[in-house]
Order: structure tokens, then sequence, then C-alpha cells
RNA sequence: GCCGCCUUAGCUCAGUAGGUUAGAGCGCUAGAUUGUGGAUCUAGAGGUCCCCCGUUCGAGCCGGGGAGGCGGUA
């Protein structure tokens, strides 16, 4: 069986060229992965994902463990034959969305019990139930469960919190074991310090896992500070093993962070501003809903080749906006995923090519221009 | 013809014994959204309170007349 394995072709300054192995194909690094909570991606067919060259999906614990369940998914012969979708899938370990989500949650050192947002049933999450429902569910990439400290906090709330993930990360370890193909990947946390940053990756260095990822930021702190943390955080961490930013970010914060070493990024925006009418462009952020657009035979983005903007008007994409088609969700979020992938593909290219910085500037000045004037 | 009810924001409607600057929901115009609730939140614009006359210090509210709508009835 082919095991997991991460290769760096190559760095430009600390932006870093790679490859993850699975049994279930590669992705190729830096890598966003479009988020699938509930076994799928919003408004989206698998395919139409993978066309937009997307080779990772995230799906999500707290959600399946809720609705249908982890044994059903296992009886349905795992998340990948459930969904469709036959490329690699990372699962997040649920403590960020017990957090967000769930009501009346209980945290101890054993983990958290919580009711669900769905229907009230009490539930209890801890590394060795996340371990095991993520292995339920099938999962290639395996998060350690933890807690996703809140911003802002003390630098001792910080601590405590991290400390609890590092134990809880050392468990998850532990309850995982070791199975060929698959990965675990531990979280670094530590909120905005940096000797906290530092102690988070010692203990994860420890313990080992194939990945690491950097929790704890874009919780509320701003790109300015996150891009603060990340002077200093991904360095910390292994050089020979992936690092994943959780949860980021706008297209800005993705270059901003690939130019810092990361390697890998998961993000609601472009599949939910995409519902919510919201596009993201070469020319940055285009609300289709503005009356501006009404009446624009142009498309959303010229420079991009995706079904919306192909084949597609503003004044169409802004009517079935607004009238709440469903075609509307599916278009805006086609193009979003299909941007996202295009601005990583040319992240990667460039960092082969040596030429991170001049692909940043001219990212940059192409937003700069900003969108269209209304006709 | 007669009787009753109704007329307040784009729409559907509240409205205090007559008392600063007349409100709500939806819609509209914008903004937010970062390990997803197709969710949610924030802000803004928008009124000849059907018209005229009167009573009153003061009328969306009370009185008279008129216009329009709905229902009943001969």
């Amino acid at each position: 069986m082919q095991r997991f394995a991460f290769q760096l072709f190559g760095s430009d300054g600390s932006a870093r060229r790679g490859a993850i192995t699975t049994p279930r194909g590669m992705i190729q690094t830096p890598a966003f992965m479009p988020v699938g909570t509930a076994a799928t991606v919003k408004a989206m067919m698998p395919d139409s994902v993978a066309a937009t060259g997307a080779h990772i999906l995230l799906g999500n614990t707290y959600h399946l463990m809720l609705r249908p369940g982890a044994e059903r998914v296992e009886a349905l012969g795992g998340l990948h034959r459930f969904m469709n979708w036959g490329g690699p899938i990372l699962t997040d370990s649920g403590g960020y969305q017990v957090m967000s989500l769930a009501d009346l949650r209980k945290l101890t050192e054993d983990g958290v019990s919580f009711k669900s947002h769905v229907d009230g049933s009490k539930h209890m999450l801890s590394p060795e139930s996340s371990m095991q429902i993520q292995r339920q569910l099938g999962s290639d990439i395996v998060m350690a469960f933890d807690e996703c400290t809140p911003f802002p906090c003390s630098e001792e709330e910080a601590a405590t919190s991290m400390q609890l993930s590092m134990r809880w990360a050392l468990r998850s370890r532990e309850a995982f074991g070791d199975r060929p193909g698959y990965a675990l990947f531990g979280i670094q946390q530590g909120s905005t310090f940096r000797d906290l940053r530092a102690e988070s990756a010692e203990k994860l260095r420890e313990i080992g896992f194939e990945g690491y990822a950097i929790g704890g930021l874009a919780v509320g702190e701003g790109q300015e500070l996150m891009f603060d943390v990340l002077d200093f955080a991904p360095e910390m961490l292994p050089t020979d093993r992936p690092r994943y930013l959780m949860g980021v970010g706008k297209p800005d914060d993705l270059v901003g962070a690939v130019k810092r070493g990361v390697d890998m990024f998961d993000c609601v925006l472009p599949s939910r501003s995409g519902r919510t009418g919201q596009a993201f462009t070469r020319r940055g952020v285009v609300n289709i809903r503005n009356a501006r657009h009404a009446a624009d035979p142009r498309p959303l983005d010229p420079d991009c080749s995706c079904p919306a903007c192909a084949n597609y008007s503003r004044a169409y994409l802004h009517h079935v906006h607004k009238a709440g088609e469903i075609i509307s969700a599916m278009l805006m979020t086609w193009h979003n995923l299909h941007y996202y992938q295009e601005l990583m593909a040319g992240m990667r290219l460039a960092i082969e090519q040596g030429q991170f910085a001049a692909f940043e500037a001219a990212f940059h000045a192409k937003r700069a221009e900003g969108d269209f004037e209304p006709l």
C-alpha cells in the first residue's frame, strides 16, 4: 500500500513547493482544501469540485457525528464512497465546532460534553472518541482533538488552553496508533504568544505527527497580527512535514501565509461567500447582489475560465442571486473555488520558478486596479 | 340608492385618553462573514398618515364634507 508521505520539491524564501502522497492520490502543495462539512461541498457535485483543481477536501467530525452519524457512514462504506469523492479527505477533529456551534458546553480534562445544535441531544467528544469517529469516517488525514483558543485572551489563558491541547494531542496520538496510509496531524496553539507557540511546537515534535497544523488563528486578531505570528510559528514546526494553517482564509491571507512557509489551507469563505453573493476575483471582491451589476453584460472576472465567467453575465448572476435561485449558489461557488485553485496553482508555479516575490507583487497590483467601473 | 367597514413607508400592517423627531416585518441600498447552520449580524434610505374645511395651545387620532376601495342589501 502507498504510504502517506510528504516530499519537498523546493522553496523560494520561506515559501515551499511540495506534494503529499496518499493512497487516494497526490496533493500538490501549497494546497487549498474546499470545505465539505456535511459530506458535500455545498452547491457542488464532486466532479465539479475536482474540475476546479482541488486535490483534497475537508470533512467535519462534529457535523457528521451528529448527522448522519459516524456508524452509519462507516456502514455505508466510509465517507469517500458515501459522498462519491475518490480523492483524499482531511477531517477536522470537532473541537472547533463544539466551541462555535454547540450548546451547553462543559470542558473537562477528559474532553467536551455538549448539546447538539441540531436536536439538543447530548454528546461527548474526547481525543479518543474523535479518533474513533474519524477512523469510522475513513478520513485520510485525521486532526488531533484540540481546543481552539479564543481571541483575545491573556497569556495565562492561552498557556492553559495550549497545554490542555498538548495533553490531548498526546492522547490523540496514542488513540490513533500507527495506521499505514493514514496520517495524524498535531495542532500548534499558543494564540499570539511566541513563547507559547514555541512550547507547543516542541511538545508536538516530541510526540511526532505526520503533519503539523497551526491553529488558533483567523479568529478575530486581524491579518496584520496573524502575519506577525506566521513570521515565527511555521518555522518552529518540522521542515520535512506539511504545515497546515487551519481555517484560512481570504486570497491575500493565502498569499501572505504561503510566503511565510504554510503548505495547506482550508476555508469556508469561497463556498459560503459564493452562496451569499460575494465573489473573489483577481481585481478583489465583487458583491454580485449590488445594484450596479443589475444590467451589466460583462463577466464576473474576464480573466477566469470557470463556467460562471465563461457563460454568464454579471446581470444574470445578479438576477439569480436576488431571486434566490439555486444556480446562483452553484455558479458563484464554482467560480470562487476555481479562483482559489488557480491562485494556488499560480503560487506553486511561482515558487518552482523562484518568482514568488514577483507573483505577489502582480497579485497585489491587479487587486489595486479594483473592480470595473459601473457601466 | 342605502348601510357597514377600510385608506399610515415599495408591500402587509401597528399606532398612544389628542402631546418632542410617526413605528414593525418584509422588500430596497450597502457592509460584515476565515478548522460552514443555504445561517446570522450591522447600518442606511424611504412617509403630503387619501384630500379639503373645522375644533384645539397642539390632530395620523375628534367633527363636517369629498374621493377611492371592500362587503352587505334593494
